[in-house]
RNA sequence: GGCGACGUACCCAAGUGGUAAGGGAGAGGUCUGCAAAACCUUUAUGCGCCGGUUCGAAUCCGGCCGUCGCCUCCA
């Protein structure tokens, strides 16, 4: 079986070819960064790392960009629209800047907790000013854009397929419009591409026009096309951007170059919390910082991956908490296996059909990366895993060296995911603390050779209170921090 | 009003024509001094409701009910 991806474009699966060769070139629409990520940031991210991650075991040279916008998002298209950079930094009384500054740290901080794979290129609006305004020069020689009092607008009925990708017409936009109408555009449906700088805002760049600012759509146009040419294989985004911004990407980038923009677009669905999108409008967003105070990032990726991008993910502690157990399991199963391979010799295989659960995790994969499906293969897995380790037989290094790697390889390499244990770690033992607790097990190990269970309990209850998780094993005592 | 999704067990969630994956929780069991971990058994004659097509439908068609998203900013 081959990748096929669900195109936005054609409201289908379709067999995944790049453009040219062995060569993926991918932009996904990154983060405004005017506040800490949340939830949905995650699914968004987490789901595209995924994508990356997985064209790249399927031996493409991917080449993966994601802009940081720091400039231009306005809060509405008329006159009245703010940025809502300037906006948070006038609140916050801090120079637009530094805001920016502040939350694309604070972004792929909780990006790297996600073991999200950084972007190769990571281009911030502000840097291409430059590259917004040649394309918005060009458009206005297509005769695709007017100027009105320094500032330039898209006219939408220039462009006949504008609404191609959500699937709307110009007609219906205007009957539909909940914006107050700005007199300055010739269609209520056109857009800004550049906006003038009323006196005393901060952000602003000469041009053609005057001193003023880009507009929200024009910087992907710029910083895709710019390094990854003028048509490129996969461009990915919250399904909330269908519309307006990536109809509107499409109609700058095509009007401008007269070539076809993204062949494929991929959008992944929202998070919810009781059925409600989970958003800045309705508040009622979970930021990352405050998901991690309660469970590993890996749980939240586990969580997050364990349905599917294209829907939604309803919210809730109960949900994550289930994930969070589902997750441990296949940790524990790592740990089972590679605590057997330290002792394990020259015994027999165990007869798992690697080949076999290596098929289906990639046809899971290939169909439109269907990473729940993915991780049933891999629960599919441990569990024949954990059965060969229960059953007493005397299995050989080189085999459980194998399902490890098979692991490593699906459940690391492809999903992202590290499965080790938080906490002992006996081939890197450096913790101070690691060593109390491994010297507290010593006297526990005597005490239980003499049957002192009341003793015995008292240790593992006490090291429970500190938060240290004891399993008796045939071969010994083992320890974890609890997660 | 227009456009588009979705509704699968107590919870999360796959499954787009062939007789309901997976995880969590629950119940019972094996192992254990007891736990923990792991394993085994078990939990939807049914996939919002009503019709239709078909040898066969959660899957296709029609209607209805409900929830949500987009049409202003949001991943």
């Amino acid at each position: 079986m081959a990748l096929t991806v669900y195109n936005t474009l054609s409201r289908a699966k379709e067999l995944f070819q790049p453009i040219e060769g062995n060569g993926v070139r991918m932009y996904v629409c990154g983060p405004t960064v005017y506040g800490h990520s949340h939830l949905g940031h995650a699914k968004s991210y987490v789901s595209f790392d995924v994508v990356a991650r997985y064209l790249r075991f399927s031996r493409y040279a991917v080449l993966y960009v994601q802009n940081i916008t720091d400039v231009g998002h306005l809060t509405d298209d008329a006159d009245e629209g703010e940025d809502k950079i300037v906006k948070q930094s006038r609140a916050d009384r801090v120079h637009p800047m530094q805001l920016a500054e502040l939350y694309t740290q604070s972004y792929f901080e909780d990006m790297d907790a996600l073991n999200n794979l950084r972007p190769d290129i990571s281009p911030r609006a502000t840097g291409h000013i430059t590259e917004q305004i040649a394309i918005i020069e060009e458009l206005i020689r297509k005769d695709l854009a007017y100027e009105v009092n320094g500032s330039v607008y898209f006219d939408v009925t220039k462009f006949p397929g504008y609404g191609k990708l959500s699937g709307r017409t110009v007609d219906e936009l205007v009957a539909g419009a909940r914006v107050e109408v700005n007199p300055d555009k010739r269609d209520p449906a056109d857009f800004a591409l550049w906006k003038r700088a009323e006196p005393g805002h901060i952000m602003r760049w000469p041009s053609p026009w005057g001193n003023g600012f880009p507009g929200w759509h024009i910087e992907c146009s710029a910083m895709s096309m710019k390094y990854l040419g003028e048509s490129f294989d996969i461009h990915g985004g919250g399904l909330e951007n269908q519309f307006p911004h990536h109809d509107s990407e499409i109609a700058q980038s095509e009007g401008a170059t007269g070539k076809l923009f993204a062949k494929y677009w991929l959008h992944n669905n929202m998070v919810t919390v009781d059925g409600r999108k989970m958003g800045k409008s309705l508040g009622n967003f979970v930021t990352l910082k405050d998901a991690f105070q309660r469970w590993r990032p890996e749980v939240i990726r586990f969580f997050i991956l364990q349905s599917h991008y294209r829907s939604t993910l309803d919210f809730s502690a109960a949900a994550v908490d289930g994930a969070a157990r589902g997750h441990e399991k296949l940790v524990n199963t790592i740990r089972n296996l590679r605590d057997r391979r330290r002792t394990a010799g020259a015994g027999e295989d165990p007869g798992i059909e690697i080949a076999r659960y290596r098929a289906s995790f990639i046809d899971a994969m290939d169909d439109d990366f269907n990473t729940p499906q993915a991780i049933a293969v891999l629960f599919d897995l441990a569990r024949e895993t954990n059965q060969r380790l229960d059953s007493g037989r005397d299995l050989s290094v080189t085999s459980l060296t194998a399902l490890d790697t098979l692991f490593t390889e699906l459940a690391g390499t492809v999903l992202g995911f590290t499965l080790e244990a938080d906490g002992h770690h006996p081939e890197a033992e450096s913790d101070p603390e690691g060593h109390l607790v491994d010297l507290l097990l010593g006297v526990r190990a005597e005490v239980r050779a003499q049957k002192l269970w009341a003793l015995s309990d008292m240790i593992r209850d006490g090291l429970g209170r500190l938060g240290f998780v004891l399993e008796d094993k045939k071969e010994g005592t083992r320890w974890k921090r609890k997660s």
